[in-house]
RNA sequence: GGAGGGAUGCCUGAGUGGCCGAAAGGAACAGUUUGCUAAACUGUCGUACUGGCAACGGUACCGAGGGUUCGAAUCCCUCUUCCUCCGCCA
């Protein structure tokens, strides 16, 4: 969420800047700046009189003390009619914020200066490319047939438990899925990251305070008897850890990681797009969070890209990465870097990272602050991405690595495995 | 699930209707003293909204939301949460 004291002041910036997003709703920029003068106003006057019967009441204490008990009482008289103004004008004040405050959720994140002016996915900014197209033997195979040939992943299986996108991980497809994850954890841990365990159900407040509420409740899955719900990402719990807190300037960068599983209801579509691994119901993922100054939130997020690319390369994988374009950016998001690896025999690219720099759109709802000595408190910067994201990972490294006679395991994972080839 | 007791500023903790935005101590920060460290002393020391060029004001907040009252940290109701005991249980 925007500031408002910034959009009052800064106008023609804020539309330059939601123009490079795409954005259709121009007009409540207006709106906002129009409902906080309304609010301002009725704040004014409820502030006016209430100093009033703030200062009548003190009067009344006083005289009663000095057994003047029928001034007091002409005061007291006075004063029950001005409690009724107070009573509407704080009603109207309730009402004027709840309008502001329903303006101001709609309003994404404004993109940073990099960031490429653009609709669609097609606009966005292929930054570098990594590697080469694994060549494969003639007969290569789409991870979701490798995983039934070896049986490692069992989608029918899944079904039967819940439901289509909830696979079963057998045998060696669940050591190589645990594999990755402790690789992952290892790494970060290595980078400074602080590993975490989080509930993996959320209130109704840790969403409004990460974005995924209002509004995108449909994508998570939610128990209607205790109002909570299924985590879509590690970002929601790690990140509202720090919500109404104020750090010291010296605390920060915070950097946090943490493995979950994520849970997304996204409607379903059919087809080789969403087919095998490539979109779960049930997934899970490493995901990295940091709060930092905002002086440094940009490099930081370079930073953070370049760790990522670090894991990639690691594995062997021939990837790009892609400065999202304005309309493709997610809702609170001031730029994103996708890193996406290439899938040899799907001859597509896999969305496996979205690193994000939020500047201060998810603070400003979380009310996470730091304070620096004698300085004024302000509002932190939050960056997550994902280190990485498993199913998509896992199917890149089955359909890269395959052979003729059985899959061949990354030199770095083999000490995390235990084998080093599955057949 | 049952019974009881709590929730106050960074921390400990006082405060049962007006003189309380809130005592006291500690921590932290600044300064004085000091050869250095320590100690001592002095000062500062919550957040947000809002008026004002500023100086300096106003308002709200003592877990959250309602209520009683001229006036609520203090009384009443609901909720959340923590602790103790009992029961149940991975």
């Amino acid at each position: 969420m925007l500031q408002v004291n910034y959009i009052r002041e800064n106008r023609e910036k804020v539309l330059e800047r939601l123009g490079v997003r795409n954005f259709k709703q121009p007009e409540l920029v207006d709106e906002i700046i129009k409902l906080d003068e309304e609010r301002r106003q009725t704040q004014t006057s409820l502030d006016n009189l209430s100093a009033i019967a703030n200062a009548n009441a003190k009067q009344v204490g006083e005289l009663m003390r000095s057994g003047k008990k029928e001034e007091a009482e002409a005061i007291k008289a006075e004063t029950t009619s001005n409690k009724e103004h107070i009573k509407t004008l704080s009603e109207q004040l309730n009402v004027a914020e709840q309008h502001l405050y329903n303006a101001l959720v709609q309003l994404p994140n404004l993109p940073g200066e990099l960031v490429p002016a653009g609709a669609t996915p097609e606009e966005n900014e292929v930054v570098l490319t990594h590697g080469a197209p694994a060549e494969l033997h003639g007969k290569a195979l789409p991870h979701w047939e490798l995983t039934s040939k070896y049986d490692i992943i069992d989608f029918e299986l899944g079904t039967k438990i819940t439901g289509a996108g909830f696979p079963v991980y057998k045998g060696k497809g669940a050591r190589l899925q645990r594999a990755l994850i402790n690789f992952f954890l290892d790494r970060a841990t290595e980078q400074g990251y602080r590993e975490m365990q989080v509930p993996l159900m959320i209130n109704e407040a840790s969403g409004f305070g990460t974005g995924q509420l209002p509004d995108k409740e449909g994508q998570m899955y939610h128990s209607t008897v205790d109002n909570l719900f299924l985590i879509p990402t590690a970002e929601v719990p790690v990140t509202n850890l720090y919500r109404d807190v104020i750090l010291k300037e010296e605390e920060l960068p915070v950097k946090n990681t943490a493995y979950t599983p994520c849970f997304r209801r996204e409607a379903g579509s059919y087809g080789a797009h969403v087919r095998g691994l490539n979109r779960l119901h049930q997934f899970d993922k490493v995901e990295l969070v940091q709060v930092v100054h905002p002086d440094k939130s940009y490099e930081v997020l370079e930073e953070m890209s370049a760790y990522v690319q670090s894991l990639l390369k690691d594995l062997g994988l021939h990837f790009r990465v892609l400065r999202l374009c304005g309309g493709d950016m997610g809702f609170t998001s001031a730029m994103t870097y996708d890193m996406e690896v290439w899938s040899a025999a799907q001859q597509r690219w896999l969305e496996v990272s979205s690193v994000s720099n939020f500047e201060s759109f998810q603070t400003n709802r979380l009310k996470l602050r730091f304070k620096g000595n004698g300085g004024k408190t302000q509002l932190a910067h939050t960056l997550n991405g994902s280190a990485l994201a498993l199913p998509r990972i896992v199917a890149a490294i089955l359909e890269n690595y395959q052979t003729e006679d059985g899959i061949i395991i990354p030199e770095v994972l083999v000490k995390y495995t235990g084998f080093d080839r599955i057949d």
